[in-house]
RNA sequence: GGGGGCGUAGUUCAGUUGGUUAGAACGCCGGCCUGUCACGCCGGAGGUCGCGGGUUCGAGUCCCGUCGCUCCCGCCA
């Protein structure tokens, strides 16, 4: 045999009957006859049947016995037509196979942890044998599909002129946002880098340098707990224009959306994108990534209940409520409110309504008929209200919601609900403090108007700062920049962040944009989502290859793991002793 | 840091009110089998019930602690 292989396992096809073929792959199931012996020859390309037949070959039958599972071996026969009776439909190969003449193993196997063709494995044992879990059919298609978007990605944006410019990876640390991983530094004792949460700053910088349309797949790394859609280290289509309108931006990540779906051969949703002001979405949806592919949109009754024979309406700050489609039964509407309470809620106020028009509700006697009225419902519902502080409305119906939308079978699977949230504000008050704080990061520029708002109203003042929602997922965020710095300054102000304060955490950057920064804006995009999503994975772990685990270890690897006293030593890092 | 769920054979699971030697399927090993494709038939091996402690005559089962995995809250500008 003079090549590994003549062509893909899966690749065989009836135009190749009569020619002699070399193929190679893994064993997937031997059927072992006694004299036949059928062998299911694996690749990811799919399956092709070896038939050795003692007859024909003694060698390749003597081979054939020693077979096992997931041995890696290499056939070289003729490829012949099956009998009509024996063709098999399931797999592409299914109407030729192959009368082997040699067969060699070129690699044996152990029996493996876990059977390839079951769906059920649990995820630890995956990951321990992960690269068993990436023969398999799931991953195979997640990891290629990755790959052809992220292809689709990097031509949409060399074709939008943006060119590819590489950031350090080992930075300044920044004292906002997310915990820096940090990395100590032998050179200068007691020294750190920090690994960088996002190109940020460097992309500003590119703008003041005239590289003025800067893109990367950045990786960016975090040190927060993880979660299905988080992990330490990510990766960002990172991006920046100078002298872009939002509406340019907000273009350039569309195009991308549309390159990506086109890619799968996928049909893309509708541009341009809606877009939701901020407020609309706390007000309707109680969240600022609203999942739009159902209804159930959350109703405000504050100003009818202001004068509420019932305290709790009356007292509260806001008062809104849902309109579910089902008449729960007590014990369900215990749930929900056990539910609402994890999320803060007091309690859940309620009025349902029986397929037979009769209410039950323990608040219905203090309503007044005007607010009755108001409430009033198709028989088979339930009207479940929240009474609090805005927020607490807002976070306890959304979360609620949510709930009821996939257990009550409203949300359309099929839809891909895509949309930009904006006008989002620009400060807001921190909980603990009271103090002003920005709410994405202090470079996002306010809204063309509301400048003068940072000193006299700085609560209602706007930002241009926009997400991308896709399913209830963020897919990213961007903003126009700030690029003045009197303007900077002003917000620096306004958040009593003192002149020095700001120079010791961000000096290198405020001189820069002292020195000629044109107007700039950009966006930063969740690779992992965007993809997960793609793939109908709803763990971005599915379609990495060696993720972590929630607890922030690779059960394959065993990482993180220990150093040696020297090494600590030579870093100038002493460690507490271990709890006994 | 907090809350929920899970942990029994290689894998996926069952295991009653605390009671005999902890079972099933798939996988694995041996044998038979020339048209199977989830091949079939016969036989077999395989268990620290996550770990530690406690209650009890007796614990997979009850209690306490702990570890791991997972989902969520906090956190993630």
């Amino acid at each position: 045999m003079s090549t590994w292989r003549d062509l893909h396992t899966g690749e065989v096809r009836a135009d190749h009957v009569g020619e002699t073929l070399t193929v190679a792959g893994w064993v997937g199931r031997r059927r072992d006859h006694g004299g036949l012996v059928f062998v299911d020859l694996r690749d990811h390309t799919g399956i092709v049947q070896l038939v050795i037949n003692p007859e024909r070959s003694p060698q390749a039958a003597e081979t054939a016995h020693d077979i096992r599972s997931e041995f890696v071996v290499r056939a070289r026969g003729e490829v012949v037509r099956r009998a009509p009776d024996a063709v098999n439909p399931n797999i592409g190969t299914g109407e030729v196979e192959i009368q082997v003449d040699e067969l060699e193993i070129l690699a044996r196997s152990e029996p493996l942890p876990f059977q390839l063709d079951d769906e059920n494995v649990e995820e630890p044992v995956r990951l321990r044998y992960r690269y068993l879990d990436l023969r398999r059919d799931r991953m195979q298609r997640n990891l290629r599909l990755s790959a052809t978007v992220i292809a689709a990605i990097r031509r949409s944006m060399e074709e939008q002129r943006f060119i590819d410019v590489w950031t350090p990876s080992m930075t300044l640390g920044t004292p906002e946002g997310a915990r820096d991983f940090l990395v100590p530094v032998r050179l200068q004792l007691g020294r750190f880098f920090a690994l960088a949460q996002s190109p940020q700053l460097f992309k500003q910088a590119f703008m003041i340098g005239g590289l003025d349309r800067y893109y990367q797949i950045a990786t960016c790394w975090r040190d927060e707990d993880l979660r299905a859609d988080r992990q330490f280290e990510f990766r960002q289509l990172d991006l920046e224009l100078a002298f872009p309108t939002r509406e340019e931006v907000l273009d350039v990540l569309e195009q991308v959306v549309l390159a990506s779906f086109e890619s799968l051969g996928r049909r893309p949703p509708p541009r341009p994108f809606p877009r939701m002001s901020y407020a609309d979405a706390m007000l309707r949806y109680g969240s600022d990534k609203p999942d739009v592919r159902f209804g159930l949109e959350i109703q405000d009754a504050t100003e009818l209940t202001r004068d509420s024979e019932f305290g709790v309406f009356a007292n509260a700050e806001t008062v809104r409520y849902l309109v579910a489609p089902k008449a729960f039964s007590r014990g369900e509407l215990q749930r929900l409110e056990e539910f609402a309470k994890e999320w803060g809620a007091k309690g859940l106020a309620y009025l349902v309504v029986d397929e037979s028009g009769e209410v039950r509700s323990p608040i219905a006697k203090f309503l007044s008929e005007r607010e009755l009225e108001a409430f009033r419902a198709e028989p088979g519902s339930a009207v479940l209200f929240a009474a609090d502080s805005t927020p607490m409305v807002e976070r306890v119906l959304g979360a609620l919601r949510l709930r009821l939308g996939t257990e009550l079978g409203l949300v359309d699977e099929s839809q891909d609900a895509l949309l930009w949230v904006i006008d989002f504000p620009l400060f807001q008050k921190d909980e603990d403090t009271g103090e002003w704080t920005f709410v994405h990061h202090p470079f996002t520029s306010p809204v063309e108007g509301d400048e003068d708002l940072i000193e006299t109203d700085p609560g209602s003042a706007l930002s241009q700062h926009y997400d991308l929602i896709w399913n209830g997922w963020e897919l990213g965020s961007g903003s126009i920049r700030i690029h003045r710095q009197e303007l900077q300054a002003r917000v620096f102000r306004a958040m009593g962040m003192s002149e020095e304060e700001a120079r010791s955490k961000f000096g290198w950057f405020l001189d820069a944009l002292q020195m000629g920064a044109p107007p700039h804006g950009g966006f930063a995009l969740g690779i992992e989502r965007f993809i997960a999503l793609l793939a109908g994975e709803s763990n971005i772990r599915e379609v990495i290859a060696f993720p972590k685990t929630a607890s922030g270890s690779d059960p394959l690897t065993g990482a993180p793991g220990p150093t040696t006293k020297e090494r600590l030593d030579e870093l100038g890092i002493a460690l507490k002793a271990p709890k006994p």
